[in-house]
DNA sequence: CTGAAAGCGCTTACAG
DNA sequence: CTGAAAGCGCTTACAG
């Protein structure tokens, strides 16, 4: 390697040719003349030759980068599905000649305030937004700073429907995955199917309630669904709780709002008789540890997801064009394994931890 | 917000002082008289100012930005810990002002390949290694190319110790851990302690069986270990018969190198009387699915490895000074939950994945 | 088809 | 203590 980087004035220099007529060879190669493209071409390529990201960035004022927030790796379980997202997105980007500037925040106000100095130092061009809330601030504060964003999950608002939102956005369909499932839960012949949900609200867990609903309310002229469903939070032993309750009930099977609520689910199974160990459960992310234990659930087109995400905001940056709202399918993925059975789980959420010290 | 970013120059014109003076108040304060330095100041925030990266970057040379490559997602349920590992890097590198540059390669040589074109670029200060293999090519590669770059994960080699290496890492003391568990599980009255093994190497792999070995060697005169050794890849099924030949071979306890495997090791135990399920079995990395099924791990200390990979790096690209080496200490978890039982696994490796297509 | 020039916004060496 | 100037490496508008 050479002392120093190789830039256009000094390559221009070298084969006694101007700055200009070397940048012309890299960007418009049809306007110089045949020989002297080929000699700059070869010499740019022996020199090794990367235009400085710093240079272009000053004059252009485009940092060709993407803020992304790294969300807490709150869960483990479902929340895989996220660090899944982000390198698919780091990989699409990277063929867009995009960078993913990542970086951590505290809570919503210190992503907000993160997004706010990254472009005040024209650090990032735009951002790609991740786990969208009812009413985001985040939203609402990147609409107002006409900061270019797509959002990977609908707007959730109470009383707007996403359809209208005037940003582009990405999402999942995840009624249609719960609907899916449990038309084939109906279609099996089970007719008491219960679900585990996340408090009911208009947001990716009301969504998914709704896929449940629709299906159910198809196939009985049952009114009353509330007691086949139990609410709980995104926790193993919370869910088994609540899974606990579904099964006193009289529930054939359990559709849940997330992989981690089916593993709670699972583990309520654990006490139960022969019979009642046979209750299939459907979980959502199809995550790692759903495949590890066989139990079923809705897969997210994730790479989909992530490719069309950069797709959309790259096409954003280069245009001024009408938002674009795109809805994923996911895949249903049945796994027929053996039920869970009660000495695994039974001393999930009185476990006991205990820290011996290194040698 | 104003038309127009606010630049050195912009608030100087205004305030009816020099370009210089805006920026003294902003870096050598000490230097400005007291009236011009808060009036000055008091221009700067009400407008917002942040400095340019890119006309900083240019001047300076330094781009302020950290190269990281984000691993496939090949497993999930270990590889979860390197997700951490990123997350908190984002963090901390934040804290010293440096910006995370994420990217996605396919292999070795292509990550080499954007270090490369990064570099040129003038892209990155430098590089935070991940999941160093045996005769890593890249680290030889970072350092033919007087790349600044931390490793998180010793340089392992055959004949060379890491010790004399010419470069900074950061590494957990696997030995360390399985060595503590398989004395606590000693203490706990075994004798005939089982270790599932990836592929003997001298790397990760190897590391946490010679642990293993220390403390069986120093409980035992038995000298030949190696009848307690099964090997297989980091996969559950793999793992599964793996553990099925030691406990054939009458392995009271199982000590894992990973969390993917001690899954394996549950599932064995499965087919098993109700005595063989009691046998302890012990992963590595602390992992999510760990936690929720109550498997007993080895923690690593991710959230110092990230902490001092940071400031390594950014001490290096600060000064010149001789490669620090720091191995911390992995904590032991031990959790009493009951053993798995048949059913649970019965299928895994044979799982039938159906999908079913959405309506 | 080729070249000379301006300017993006910083930091730094230097003059007053 | 304050100010005028140079230059990092690009891209782009313009003159020949």
């Amino acid at each position: 390697m050479g002392a120093r980087r190789p830039t256009l004035e000094s390559l221009a220099t070298e084969l006694g040719v101007s700055r200009q007529t070397v940048w012309n060879v890299l960007n418009r190669p049809s306007v110089v003349a045949e020989p002297t493209r080929e000699r700059v071409a070869a010499a740019v390529d022996a020199a090794g030759y990367v235009p400085s990201r710093a240079g272009r960035q000053l004059r252009t004022q485009r940092s060709h980068a993407i803020g992304i927030r790294l969300m807490p790796t709150f869960d483990g379980i479902n929340g895989h599905i996220l660090d899944t997202f982000v390198h698919e997105l780091a990989e699409h980007a990277h063929r867009s000649d995009y960078r993913l500037a990542l970086f951590a925040a505290a809570n919503e106000a210190d992503e907000i305030a993160t997004y706010a100095r990254m472009r005040a130092a024209n650090e990032i061009d735009g951002v790609v937004l991740t786990s969208t809330t009812i009413d985001d601030e985040r939203i609402a504060w990147l609409l107002e700073n006409d900061v270019p964003f797509v959002s990977f999950g609908r707007p959730w608002r109470r009383d707007v429907d996403a359809s209208t939102a005037p940003h582009d956005w990405v999402d999942v369909d995840g009624a249609a995955g719960t609907e899916a499932v449990t038309r084939r839960l109906l279609a099996d012949g089970h007719s008491r199917i219960g679900y585990l949900s996340w408090p009911a609200q208009p947001d990716v867990g009301g969504d998914r309630l709704a896929g449940w609903q629709r299906a159910m309310r198809d196939a009985s002229d049952e009114r009353d669904l509330s007691t086949l469903i139990a609410e709980c939070s995104n926790d193993v032993t919370d869910a088994r709780r609540a899974a606990r309750q579904l099964l006193d009930r009289g529930v054939t099977a359990v559709v849940c709002a997330s992989d981690t609520l089916a593993l709670g689910a699972r583990a309520a199974l654990g006490a139960r008789s022969a019979d009642a160990r046979r209750v299939p459960i459907v979980g959502f992310d199809d995550t790692p540890v759903a495949r590890a234990l066989g139990i079923s659930s809705v897969a997210q087109p994730i790479v989909r997801a992530a490719r069309t995400s950069v797709s959309l905001l790259v096409s954003r940056l280069a245009e001024e064009r009408p938002p674009e709202h795109v809805l994923l399918s996911p895949s249903p993925v049945f796994r027929d394994s053996e039920i869970a059975t009660p000495s695994l789980f039974e001393s999930v959420g009185t476990i006991q931890e205990k820290e011996i010290t290194n040698p």
